[in-house]
DNA sequence: TCGGCGATTAATGTCAACATTCGACATTGA
DNA sequence: TCAATGTCGAATGTTGACATTAATCGCCGA
């Protein structure tokens, strides 16, 4: 929490409020009743709002209370469908830029958590610093600030995906990203490229599985 | 303009003051003076650049005035490589829902435009219109928000790429969003996407070309 | 003279009151 | 009975006053 102003932390709470459950998907959030359990003005509720919506985890409407976004298959399908080229963009500037110990912290961490068994969303926060850390060396603003538009919805799916035990979600999860890491410093764009979109493609199939819809 | 709410007419009054030079790349947004010049209050005029900054074509920061963002070589190739991502993933997107009549109405919108020899900026306009109508036709609602997200950037740059007469900007973009078209309808997947990113690609050099910096 | 430091000031951040709008429910009329 | 319409309540949209912050400029001392 390292952002600044009540808005954003407004913003923040609300988030993780979403993220552990406390909020389902669909569920209305009333600019009102949050301004009063978070002891803030409504402004700044209505401001971290906006941020959750630019997030893409909320939606809003015309003098209509902002609902969680709904978790479907098509979305789902659509959602990673645009996480598999922003990645493939990734990793093909990442790979072109070359930078060896961009995403080593962040792969180490990663197995480190999942070695440790550590809590689901743990895991899932390693996974995406890791993509956050192949973003940050592909050197690219307009393309990191799509990710962050899609970031926060993303974790909500992993959180469904590896939400029950025996999900299998960590099991491949540090191979994966150590050969990921590997073919980014190997330089090869055009592998690295395809290799993202893969990437994504498995795990939009094993999510998939998970959804009943 | 549909837009409800003096928060979004608000935007949309910036927004094309920044688009016909009003204000410079680069240059400071006072809420205050906005809110004065607009006849309403800072706290619309607020909601408003949190909208423009949605859209990329402004920066704010921690109690500092929100500037236009600087237009720049570097950027305009970060920009177009994740336009190119978007693009073949919506041609892609479009070329298998292969719709036909999906774009045939903005492509004549467009050609009537370039004949008529109409403003620069309505041609833009046009051009962007039928992209728009590609990212409807795939069908991807995270996706055409990712370009939403980019449109604006894109049409700021588009409006310096066709600044200067003689640019050759609108010589061949009827017969390329033609042909474009023809791909999109074909159902040919993967030559759609590459097509899409060539496209880019092309526009990209014809930018960089006219961008001293 | 120069460099650090504090008051100034001009901007943004926050708040609470008021205006507007939407959806639901009751009402009325054919 | 049913559909169109009026009314009501609860939510969001908008506003102006007030709090907070960061850059600027001048002062002071080494």
């Amino acid at each position: 929490m390292n952002a600044r102003g009540i808005a954003a932390e407004a913003a923040h709470m609300i988030r993780e409020a979403i993220m552990d459950g406390s909020f389902r998907p669909g569920e209305e959030l009333r600019e009102g009743s949050l301004a009063e359990s978070l002891t803030v003005s409504r402004g700044s509720v209505r401001e971290g709002l906006s941020i959750l919506e630019r997030e893409g985890i909320i939606r809003t409407g015309w003098h209509r209370p902002a609902t969680v976004i709904p978790v479907s298959r098509d979305h789902a399908r659509n959602l990673y469908r645009l996480r598999a080229g922003l990645d493939r963009i990734a990793a093909q500037g990442a790979a072109h830029h070359t930078r060896a110990d961009g995403f080593s912290p962040a792969l180490e961490s990663l197995r480190s958590a999942v070695t440790d068994g550590a809590a689901r969303s743990e895991v899932v926060r390693a996974d995406l610093e890791f993509h956050d850390a192949v973003y940050e060396v592909a050197d690219n603003a307009p393309l990191t600030s799509a990710w962050q538009a899609i970031r926060s919805q993303i974790r909500l799916y992993q959180l469904v995906r590896s939400a029950e035990p025996e999900s299998g979600y960590d099991s491949s999860l540090v191979a994966e990203h150590s050969r990921y890491a590997e073919i980014l410093t190997s330089g090869d764009v055009e592998t690295a490229g395809r290799y993202a979109e893969q990437h994504v493609e498995s795990a939009l199939e094993g999510l998939l599985g998970r959804l009943g819809d």
